[in-house]
DNA sequence: CAGTGGTCTAGACCACGTG
DNA sequence: ACGTGGTCTAGACCACTGC
């Protein structure tokens, strides 16, 4: 009945004691099912194994796999599609490409987007990058420039910076090749799926050089969004800093 | 058998039809609760009945109507707190206080708030603001201007405007005696709880009023926040326009 | 028709808060 | 000791998808 690989609930629960290692079973399921997207068992746009698979394996009832499952699926992890499976989510898939976008056309009408890379090096992290990273001062990150246009129109201008460890064979001319959403690429070449993300906004002013790149007066005011970007386990894997233009387009947001 | 109350799911479901007017079990009783609310049967603070009461009450099993409390805390309507009981939300208390305040000061150290009212009058409805509102152009709203300060230094210029007819007794005395957040006096005061708002977010550079209020340069950036704020039943109650310095401030957010 | 997720039920036991 | 929400199970049936 006791199955390895689960903590023995039968344990010291009994009244008056507390052990601190305790959750609940399928708080343990969501962590293995995590690990299992971790170490990319299942591919993002793949399929998992179905409930009653997983309770199998598990040797635990479906309605456990179901509650795990749930919690997942709420956070954007999986995907549910009745009648045919549960899926890893994907940055990959027109349903959700642009998922972590949230500027918009004023008109909501959606404009024709498209990307040109500046710039693509290789350098050593400073303080305050290797902080937000999670890496050592002086460990090899990549510095990546880009305008981002609607309707042929600057509206963003990203400066990324990615752990070098990570995104090894990331270069310019890999850039140049691609096309589609970057978030989309780090998938299917590097392995690296963005979960979840933290985002500061501020007004600043248009410095000199951010001006000229996106055609506006130098003091223009420009919405600047810094972003730190984790995959799965909240570990941090990009850092950006954002410039746009919100003359024709917001930023977008819910409160609940 | 067949409860008056709840749609008689034994109907033309057998395959092959497709009653619009189906949803879920869980769906109607969240439904229910939902009614309960905006008819005030719980106020805001208090505790609804417990699953085992409402169960019986709508002739259900207890999960069922924990599926739909379990949504409606997943929307924040709801507040589970295990051993207790299921309460009401509310802006009144200090745990969930500024639920929809997303300024934060860039070192975390919270700081004392206080809020300065410049302005409360009665006026018609323009268009932009009854379309904002769901009110016909002309009917009644109230305008209300104030000043946010955290540590005595003004942040948050807010320009709102409310329907004349929900806030009757609304005026600058009412307005000039009550302390805490303006959320928290709607809802003790008018019976109106924030459930849920929209924001756009813009970049823009201070006007002269805004600047000598705000004590900054005319032509800085400034973070534009433009909210809907809806009641239950996603009823717009509220319109405001606001405008943040965002020196030693920013605007977070998290992306899922 | 088989397999998947979605709904619903009934009952057992656990953990928490309060008397 | 009691009542509340939290977890877990087992089983039935429904709805959707694809062969």
């Amino acid at each position: 009945m006791s199955d390895s690989r689960l903590i023995d609930r039968k344990q010291p629960l009994g009244r008056a004691s507390h052990s601190a290692a305790f959750s609940p079973l399928y708080q343990q399921i969501k962590a293995l099912i995590l690990q299992g997207l971790d170490r990319g068992e299942w591919k993002p746009g793949e399929s998992i194994p179905s409930e009653l698979e997983l309770a199998a394996r598990f040797q635990v009832s479906q309605g456990t796999v179901r509650k795990a499952i749930d919690e997942l699926a709420a956070e954007n992890l999986l995907i549910r599609r009745q009648g045919k499976g549960t899926y890893v989510a994907t940055h990959n898939e027109a349903r959700v490409r642009y998922r972590f976008l949230r500027l918009t056309p004023d008109d909501a009408r959606p404009q024709p987007s498209s990307s040109q890379i500046l710039d693509c090096h290789r350098a050593k992290a400073t303080v305050e990058i290797a902080a937000a990273l999670g890496l050592r001062t002086g460990d090899a990150v990549v510095n990546l420039h880009r305008v981002l246009s609607f309707s042929d129109i600057p509206t963003i201008l990203d400066d990324i910076w990615l752990p070098g460890n990570t995104f090894k064979g990331l270069t310019l001319e890999a850039l140049l090749r691609y096309r589609g959403p970057m978030y989309a690429l780090f998938e299917t070449e590097f392995g690296i799926s963005m979960v979840r993300a933290d985002e500061k906004i501020r007004a600043v002013a248009a410095s000199d050089a951010q001006a000229s790149l996106l055609r506006v007066a130098v003091g223009s005011p420009l919405l600047q969004v810094e972003r730190i970007a984790y995959t799965y386990g909240d570990r941090p894997v990009e850092l950006r800093r954002g410039h746009y233009v919100t003359e024709r387009y917001h930023y977008r947001n819910s409160l609940n």
